[in-house]
DNA sequence: TATATTTCATATAACGTTTCATGAAATTTT
DNA sequence: AAAATTTCATGAAACGTTATATGAAATATA
């Protein structure tokens, strides 16, 4: 007789069709049944609305089809976009997230990796900061944007490419003397590349260049300050601007603004990571954008697969170029 | 001895310590025991680096720490920053989140309810759009912004309220003629209030208004038809318009300007959400902010409370209007 | 000192699965 | 038709915990 108030387990379900427990699992996990059998325990199945417990499960077999992703936070556009595209990925393989959310927080990340591993997560992705973070050798662990050694997978866009191109872009839209603008902080590894990218892109097309990188604490007001420096009369001696991500370009787009300075027609702008809001189909800003789809994809796969002979260093997925509306098009070949 | 290339179990700890797997569940539990007892025990834990396996907790507890969290995906911003504050608050009460996004499909929601059944989530909490979404009566639920039934509590802003203020502060800020705007598709229920509220608002403030409201299968560009057929000569009839969301408002933004409209000095906009881009500290529009650190402790309240005697059918949390830069503040009181 | 009481570590039985050795029934072979 | 083989449902053991009954040692009472 079924316990009242709890839901079936097995045991209720082999009792109600009359079969061992054992048949129960073999139904459930779609092993080998004789028909008459297998008829039997999904009709008491059906009946009793029998669901499997996954904890038991996981127990069992030491597994828990449960992977901790570790990020800043879901507010801002990339991370959110990121932490959509690595649950979908997750779900798809019938995985599912811990989501565990770090506010650049470098204890909150060692503690969440040690959370991770007290329960018992198959793995962690982590878009992480802290660069002593201190991994178990026995969590799979598969980092985005940042090298964590040798052992340990990463995943990120082609960021020198990424770099190059958007020179490469502002020269083929006509401009000559450009810049270059990042913040310094939550930005190291990986995106680092996307300046060295920009110069060799420059170079290559003979472009003039100026940099203007902030340390952890310096203030955006600097970047006004660089600005204003660089107008003579009300002309900005740059044509075109490289900012390091879309977020530090949509600050730069007002300040350009409040400095009486029109985009494209004066100075054209080139964000990085391709954001979006609201689910709308125009970008923030004209930007090489980043595959999150992909990348996402690669994190999981790298995680989960079992018999990896060597797992990669590094992995780094194309990026491209997509309009904005803050730089000048040129219209060869579409159109007419 | 304890086998090889395996996580040690209490049972490790145990005859490393010398002493009953019970002593060792009581030391991990916080249990009293005798102090000679809990150092041998404490110094096995560290030196064999044990960890408690929370998913064998979790089948003998018959708890699994864990709630779903429905939300239609985590990239439009108000979604994004919703699941941000539920997962803290899930967090600061040792729970963790099973994040499902349904991409607002009705399929979607049902499946997700269900495998959230199968994964013996302790609870559910929902912001969905499937009005026959079938909720077994024993999973615990809290719907946002949506009523689901009299024994499904239901966590909203207050719309009414919001709607209400956003008429009045156009008011104080001296329009005469207004209009609200509204994407009919995934707004259904609490949030429809805005609506009334605004309506209630504009006549006790004796404003002439005007409503466009899409349905379903709408395009955009009924907004844009509606706004220009206003226009006579360059003036928009309209001094001032409240978007049902930010999301529309900053839509609605871009089409004012491709329309030649300055805002705010021609027309003031206020939208609904407090959206800000990029954890930048200035809101996309001016807008009625809804208290979401507030609605997410609600959820998670409602949700843990074990013994409450009757749960509240609607929780209204009080919203709040703030300055971001499509109106024309009123300076009175500060700066002089 | 002998008995009654308290204290507290121990050992065991669950929780709901999966897996594997067991053996009965059905089939094939001689 | 009897023996050898195959098929396949069965039932018990194990996964790592928690909770409860047990009984030995220590303390308090007479």
């Amino acid at each position: 007789m079924k316990k009242e108030n709890s839901a079936p387990t097995m045991k209720d379900v082999a009792y109600e069709a009359g079969v061992a427990l054992g048949t129960v699992s073999k139904v459930v996990n779609g092993l080998p049944v004789g028909d008459s059998y297998r008829i039997r325990v999904e009709d008491a199945i059906k009946k009793l609305n029998y669901q499997v417990n996954s904890y038991a499960q996981g127990l069992k077999a030491n597994k828990t089809y449960t992977v901790a992703f570790l990020i800043p936070n879901t507010q801002e556009s990339f991370f959110a976009s990121l932490t959509y595209y690595i649950n979908l990925a997750l779900v798809k393989r019938k995985y599912r997230m811990l989501l565990c959310c770090t506010d650049f927080d470098l204890n909150q990340e060692q503690e969440y990796v040690t959370m991770a591993q007290q329960n018992k997560v198959d793995g962690i992705i982590g878009l992480t900061y802290n660069p002593n973070l201190v991994v178990e050798e026995n969590t799979p662990f598969v980092a985005i944007d940042r090298s964590m050694g040798p052992k340990i997978p990463c995943v990120a866009s082609d960021n020198f490419a990424g770099g190059q191109l958007a020179a490469e872009k502002l020269a083929d839209f006509g401009c000559k003397n450009v810049a270059f603008l990042r913040i310094g902080s939550s930005l190291s590894n990986e995106p680092n590349k996307r300046k060295a990218g920009f110069e060799n892109g420059c170079l290559s097309r003979g472009l003039n260049y100026e940099m203007k990188i902030l340390n952890d604490g310096d203030s955006y007001e600097e970047f006004e300050e660089f600005l204003s420096s660089h107008i003579s009369g009300t002309k900005l001696s740059f044509d075109g601007i490289f900012c390091v991500t879309d977020g530090l370009a949509y600050s730069i787009l007002k300040t350009l603004k409040s400095l009486g300075q029109k985009v494209p027609e004066d100075v054209q702008v080139i964000g990085f990571d391709g954001t979006r809001f609201f689910g709308n189909k125009d970008y923030v800003c004209s930007t090489i954008v980043q595959p999150l789809p992909e990348i996402a994809e690669m994190c999981v796969e790298l995680l989960l697969q079992e018999n990896m002979p060597s797992k990669p260093p590094l992995v780094c997925l194309p990026v491209s170029y997509c309009y904005g509306g803050t730089t000048l098009e040129v219209l060869s070949g579409r159109g007419k």
